[in-house]
DNA sequence: AAAAGTGGACAAATTACGTCA
DNA sequence: GGTGACGTAATTTGTCCACTT
C-alpha cells in the first residue's frame, strides 16, 4: 500500500505484520450482552506486537501533527472520520457556547494546546441519567442529547465510550473481588475436607469393623436402611467425623446483572453410616 | 454472486488536563 | 507554591459490520 511505497519493504517483511486475530470485539458484538468470562489473564495486547515500531514511530508524527490541527489524524483511515466530525458539527459549534468551542486554546506562540472541558453537574447528572436507559447511543439521541447539554455530539459520544470503560473497569474490579473470595472459601473448604480425609483414614485404621469379628450368621441386614446391623451406639464414629457427614457448598457470582453470570456448584456429600442410621438399626 | 473499498461505530489503550490533598 | 495521585475528557489505533461499487 501506501505504506510499502515510503517505507523500506524489506523493514516491513522482517517486522512480520501479520493479521493479529481480535476475537474479543467480535465475541461482544455477536453476543447480545457484553459476556463476562470468569478469568484472570495476563496477556500482551495486539498492539504490542511486532508492529509497535511502526505504530509508534507514525503515532510520534500524529501526535506532532494533531496537537497543531487539534483534530486532524495521521491515520489515512482516521482523517476521513475526522474531517467529517469536524465538517459536520462546525455548524453545531455556532449554536453552541464559547465555553465550548475553545476547546483548544492558542497560546502566545499561536500553538494550540488541547483544553479539557469539565461537564457542569446538570450535564453529567443528565448523561449518568441517559446512561442508565441506554448505555449505547443511536445518531439521533446523540444529536439529541448533545443539543439538550449543549455540547458536540462528539463529546456526548466520547463521554458514553468512557463512560462504558468505565463500567467495565468497575465490573472487573468487583468480579475479580468475588472471585477472590470464592477462592479462599474453597481453599478453607479443600483444608477441612483434606483433614476430615485424614480422620476418616485414621478411623478406618484404628476401628476394625465390629461385624467382622462376628460369625456370618449373626449379621442382620436393617430393612429400611439396607445396612448391616450391629454397628450403632458403641461406634459412633469418633470426634471428627462428627457435624462434618454433609457438606454442601453452592456459590453463585452474578456480578448483579445478567451478563458474565457463571456458577459454581459443589455438593459432596458424605454419608456416615453411624449417624445416618435409621430408627430401625 | 463475489471481491474490494468505504464509512460508521465501538473497545482498548493512551495521553493530557484539572483538581485536590 | 510545588508535587504527586487521581478522575476523566480527549485522542489514537485496530477491528468488525453494513453498505456500495
Amino acid at each position: 500500500m501506501g505504506f510499502d511505497d515510503s517505507c523500506n519493504t524489506g523493514l516491513v517483511l522482517g517486522l512480520g505484520l501479520s493479521p493479529t486475530s481480535n476475537n474479543y470485539n467480535n465475541a461482544i458484538k455477536r453476543s447480545s450482552g457484553y459476556k463476562f468470562d470468569p478469568s484472570l489473564t495476563l496477556s500482551l495486547s495486539a498492539s504490542g506486537g511486532p508492529s509497535m515500531t511502526v505504530v509508534a514511530g507514525a503515532d510520534l508524527l500524529c501526535r506532532q501533527t494533531s496537537s497543531h490541527s487539534g483534530v486532524s489524524s495521521f491515520s489515512t483511515g482516521r482523517v476521513v472520520k475526522r474531517e467529517r466530525d469536524g465538517g459536520e458539527e462546525s455548524r453545531e459549534e455556532e449554536e453552541t457556547t464559547e465555553r465550548v468551542i475553545s476547546d483548544y486554546h492558542e497560546d502566545e506562540e499561536g500553538v494550540s494546546a488541547r483544553k479539557k472541558l469539565r461537564l457542569t453537574k446538570e450535564q453529567s447528572a443528565l448523561l449518568e441519567e441517559s446512561f442508565k436507559h441506554h448505555s449505547t447511543l443511536n445518531p439521533k439521541q446523540k444529536q439529541d442529547l448533545a443539543r439538550q447539554l449543549n455540547l458536540r455530539p462528539r463529546q456526548v459520544e466520547v463521554w458514553f465510550q468512557n463512560r462504558r470503560a468505565r463500567t467495565k473497569l468497575k465490573q472487573t474490579e468487583v468480579d475479580c473481588e468475588f472471585l477472590k473470595k470464592c477462592c479462599e472459601t474453597l481453599t478453607d473448604e479443600n483444608i477441612r475436607l483434606q483433614k476430615e480425609i485424614q480422620e476418616l483414614k485414621t478411623l478406618k485404621l484404628t476401628h476394625q469393623p465390629f461385624y467382622m469379628h462376628m460369625p456370618a450368621s449373626t449379621l442382620t441386614m436393617c430393612p429400611s436402611c439396607e445396612r448391616i446391623g450391629g454397628r450403632s451406639g458403641s461406634d459412633s464414629g469418633g470426634e471428627g467425623i462428627r457435624g462434618g457427614s454433609s457438606v454442601a457448598t453452592t456459590v453463585v457470582v452474578d456480578g448483579g446483572t445478567s451478563k458474565g453470570a457463571f456458577s459454581i456448584s459443589s455438593k459432596p456429600h458424605f454419608f456416615n453410616p453411624c449417624t445416618n442410621s435409621s430408627a430401625a438399626c
